[in-house]
DNA sequence: CGCAGTTAGTTACAGTTGTAACCATTTTTG
DNA sequence: CAAAAATGGTTACAACTGTAACTAACTGCG
């Protein structure tokens, strides 16, 4: 009986719901601005616009999504523009998706607007109480995730931005 | 150029794919000890084994989601005999939802298996920073979640259960 | 070389989701 | 007290998602 309470506002419940509005919020910002511009779309091309001409399953990895869901995400940012699919001469299995330079200008806008999205989420919240979330988060998803799938990640996306 | 490296290990990309692998363990975990319930049910279980009889409404709140979600939540939980909808006497649109015998006696092995998804899901994380991670999350949702779909929220179930 | 096993990416399909329209009931208010 | 507005809940529909099956290309071992 008893822990019931601590069990309906543990991480469980939480996470899910906060990521949602998060997620929503994004979305709505992207919007407004006047981007037919999703998180996922995002996450696409803030990896991008860090490292141009990476295969869609370095972006997985990187983003953390289904390769169905990746490849998706890139048909529509390629119908509207914004990167192009090129076959890779070394491996032709491979598609390197580099920045249209529609892509490349919407940089400067889209990360505004990101930022104004954190800015609104974080009111009232500390830095280094931010940081610790982030951590712990990071942290959850190592444990859950399965070996494989975390491997690249670990070395590759996670090191390299340690600085965050 | 420089803040785009922030920006991928920001909140947006990471609540959601932590929060993604937190419900698929959860999920395994219930199914692995023999039960046809989703972290969705759950929610909703969770909260009657606190406050038998809560209607819809009340529960889309405490849980976070849409109302057709919770009306397909208790479908399912209805169909699997774990809880029944009554109708309200005072007020004949609400329906008010009570557990079954076998929604009382799954509680506790179903609260079992939350608290070992949990835990699995927080090795090598301190008790301290994951009260912080919490409450930053939490403060994220009170930020983003537009004003009517908090009050309630806000005054019942938070305060409720503050000493988590 | 050649065939078995991998790998990158796509497609098909079934299940899930969110929006909006809807019904039934209650509340408001003129 | 009747009509209009609001509320709890459901349903219909279109969009999205994940799984599995598929294609094309590469790798490795005989």
């Amino acid at each position: 009986m008893l822990e019931e309470p601590r069990l309906a506002q543990s991480l469980g419940p939480y996470i899910g719901k906060t990521a949602k509005v998060m997620e929503k919020r994004v979305n709505e910002n992207f919007a407004l601005a006047g981007y037919e511009i999703t998180l996922d779309h995002w996450i696409v091309l803030v990896h991008l616009w860090m490292d141009d001409g990476l295969n869609q399953k370095t972006l997985c990895e990187f983003a953390g999504r289904h390769k169905t869901k990746i490849t998706r995400t890139i048909d529509s940012l390629e119908s509207q523009s914004y990167v192009v699919r090129v076959p890779d001469k070394d491996d032709r299995r491979n598609k390197l998706i580099y920045l249209t330079h529609k892509g490349k200008k919407a940089q400067k806008e889209l990360s505004a607007q990101m930022l104004k999205t954190l800015d609104e989420a974080t009111i009232g919240i500390k830095e280094d109480e931010l940081d610790i979330c982030k951590r712990v988060l990071h942290q959850i998803f190592l444990n859950l995730a399965d070996e494989q799938h975390i491997q690249h990640f670990l070395f590759n996306s996670y090191n390299r931005n340690k600085k965050d």
